[in-house]
DNA sequence: CGGTATCCCATTTGATACTG
DNA sequence: CAGTATCAAATGGGATACCG
């Protein structure tokens, strides 16, 4: 399978990722999220080459992630429009892993503090299920697979079972 | 800048996606939230190139969201680590973001079905304040970059504006 | 089964220049 | 400011071979 074919999937993480699945990508929500919205503070902030920058924004603007305002004549402006702003939970989520998990030994401070403005708190998040706020964790939590997704897997594993060379082992074993 | 640059930088988001930040990584973080140990099984489910596998894996394992388990005298598997477990706030975000907004015209189930054990209940995830346990969103938080984060944003933007191109046309409008 | 190594072509990346 | 154009270099990815 190529790259691109990703998004194509029945999994809801491979369409995702399909439309978010790379570096650039995700350097470019992190700053719409801290207010970027013009191309040429894009191309600073992110410090990556202008051609990736029009592709990137060009497929998220497809997504409807982003739309292009106008905000003067003929100028242009991208802003998150609301599913991109529903991509919040994501982009906390990595924020704070982040801050537990990759930060430098003589860091004392996280590069990016949240302060919730109702309590007036540095912001811990926490994932907790809608119906009985419990904090979710993978052993709470049990994952069941749609029929679909399940046929999926099912296909791609036998496709790959089948490959010329696969089969060959088998044959040759007996 | 490169994209093998980026998890070099101050940035939490930066670092966590110079681990996580392309798609078939995040395919295997899946996999691995999903039971899935074995490189054989990897490749089946992802449709990924062995070379492919076998660097992300390296990259994993590096970073210590994965080790590699002896499951038998001489055969490995990987396993999330503590480090990669409290990735799953990402993964379920990710998922949700998905089944939300992903989902096909003619599809009623969400292709992964997420139980909490607890309440018995398919889970909607929130993420809420620790604090005062209110659901975040981008409006309610206030987000303030640290020292190093700004002065490094600030050298980047400088350096931009110092290309070489963009100092000639400043020149040009005299 | 569980990988690593190699070859090879297609695509992408990234630096820089250029244009409206 | 907001992009396109160009082009060399790197990476992707597909097939297959090979080893414990």
């Amino acid at each position: 399978m190529k790259e691109s074919e990703i998004g194509g999937l029945t999994c809801s993480v491979a369409r995702t990722v399909g439309i978010l699945g790379d570096a650039w990508t995700l350097l470019i929500v992190r700053e719409l999220f801290l207010g970027t919205r013009r191309y040429d503070d894009f191309l600073a902030y992110t410090g990556m080459a202008p051609k990736l920058l029009a592709a990137r924004l060009r497929r998220l603007t497809d997504a409807g992630v982003v739309q292009k305002v106008l905000y003067t004549e003929k100028r242009y402006e991208y802003r998150l429009t609301p599913k991109g702003r529903d991509l919040y939970p994501v982009i906390v989520s990595i924020t704070q892993w982040g801050d537990r998990w990759t930060k430098a030994e003589d860091e004392h401070e996280a590069p990016l503090k949240l302060t919730h403005k109702l309590c007036g708190h540095t912001i811990g998040a926490n994932l907790v299920c809608v119906c009985c706020g419990e904090k979710l964790d993978p052993r709470g939590v049990e994952a069941t697979q749609s029929a679909a997704l399940r046929a999926e897997r099912d296909k791609m594993r036998e496709e790959f079972m089948a490959a010329p060379i696969r089969a060959k082992q088998k044959v040759s074993h007996k």
